[in-house]
DNA sequence: GTCAATACTTTGTCTATACATAGTTACGTA
DNA sequence: TACGTAACTATGTATAGACAAAGTATTGAC
């Protein structure tokens, strides 16, 4: 195939505090996202770029490297750097039900159902929970319909505030108190639901659920925070994606 | 703290054809797997470090990146590289699975319930499939325990062995067939099992079922196989995990 | 003793360059 | 025409060194 580089234009700021690397992974993002660069177009090779841009290989290899590892482009030895199919775009980010129904435009609503202290035994799942944890249970609705029960531990230190809850989700909560997110397990799994859950969730018996136990570990591997969620299976999936 | 850095050994080959920086990041991986290093341990700085080994810094950056990628170090700027707690280990493959139960141990066993082609608009759910596909529908036990229908699409020009199949994976299959697999997207959710789903899998009805939507892609972005799985809830759970 | 300025440690960013190796294309000989 | 070889292209690996910036520890003035 005669398919010809396609270059795609980048203004880079060397006064800018953020690296020359990222500003350039950026400008690749944006030339893909606005359809300057399309699904198979092969990049400049890295030499002709870094020459076009004032720029050493390394420092571009640094930037490509991060779409790489984003799934978005491909690099193969003696051909160049290829745009991958768009389908493929990865959402690798810990977000918050919450996050979710307001980014699709959706109105999240949330009601505590209570908010109290309990005891690690009380947690089955991850081993070397703090023995006292804040326990917070919510029931979540969008659009004004009911969708799940919500279920989360998180250690003392934290400060819970009830009104707050009710406004915004989470774990814009927590990062607001410094918390960071780096590492999430999640079991996904389904049952039958309980008497209690189809009244709460207004759901005839009997409904399938879907459940998620998850926990959520910080920059250094220390907990942070963990649950336990039911989500009626008739208004909810977990979406998941994976690069290998 | 008074915490001191940890040396460990490194034997690195400069005549295998194993790059430099991923035999040192295998060796840090192994001191960390036999417990040389310790969760919280600090590392030699990165100076330290390239001068024991003979080693330019940046290949050992390469290094310490790559298990940084995967969660099992941190890094911060002016205090050093720490070893992460060890239950954030990741497991990031894109397994069947035939290979999951196999590794914990259980037999597994399928019966092919059928094998057929169909045509791309009896596939609901990811757009832009080749018009032809072959279906595989499959039974898939563990320990002589029924566990989930496994209803597979892939592309044509892949062959499917009936009697391979009952044997191994699917995944084997199409591996063995140059195969690569790179981005999956998933939707997992839950519902009430059919008569029919409830009788093939010996449950009492009314039953749950967890049903996985699978898609992969290849190293380009091409489409490799869809599939739709329904579980046995009371048998299985999905695990996932997710780093930031 | 307290607190701010300073020095030090360690990772982060960037440059410049050299050679290795996989994949593709072109060529020349049988 | 067929096929192996050579040339070419583009990424992969590795070196050496310089300066920046964040975090910690020390020092010094009040």
């Amino acid at each position: 195939m005669e398919d010809t580089p396609v270059a795609f234009d980048v203004a880079l700021d060397r006064t800018s505090p953020v690296p020359l690397y990222h500003q350039l992974a950026l400008a690749i993002e944006h030339a893909i996202e606005t359809g300057v660069l399309k699904p198979g177009d092969r990049l400049e090779n890295e030499v002709a770029l870094t020459a076009r841009l004032g720029l050493a290989r390394p420092t571009a290899r640094q930037a490509i490297q991060e779409l790489v590892n984003r799934g978005m482009l491909v690099r193969k030895r003696g051909v160049g750097t290829q745009v991958v199919q768009p389908h493929v775009r990865r959402e690798a980010r810990l977000t918050s039900l919450f996050d979710d129904l307001a980014a699709e435009g959706r109105v999240p609503g949330t009601e505590l159902l209570s908010l109290d202290g309990c005891s690690a035994d009380e947690v089955p799942e991850p081993p070397g929970l703090p023995p006292r944890l804040t326990r917070i249970r919510r029931l979540r609705s969008a659009d004004g319909v009911r969708l799940a029960i919500l279920t989360n531990y998180l250690p003392e230190h934290y400060t819970v505030d009830g009104a707050a809850l009710e406004r915004t989700g989470l774990y814009s909560l927590l990062r607001a108190q410094g918390a960071s997110f780096r590492i999430a397990h999640q079991s996904i799994g389904a049952r039958l639901m309980t008497a209690e859950e189809a009244t709460l969730l207004g759901e005839e018996h009997p409904a399938a659920c879907v459940t998620v136990r998850r926990s959520v570990y910080d920059d250094t591997g220390a907990f942070v925070e963990t649950g336990t969620h039911v989500y009626r299976a008739s208004q909810y999936t977990v979406r998941t994606s994976l690069v290998v």
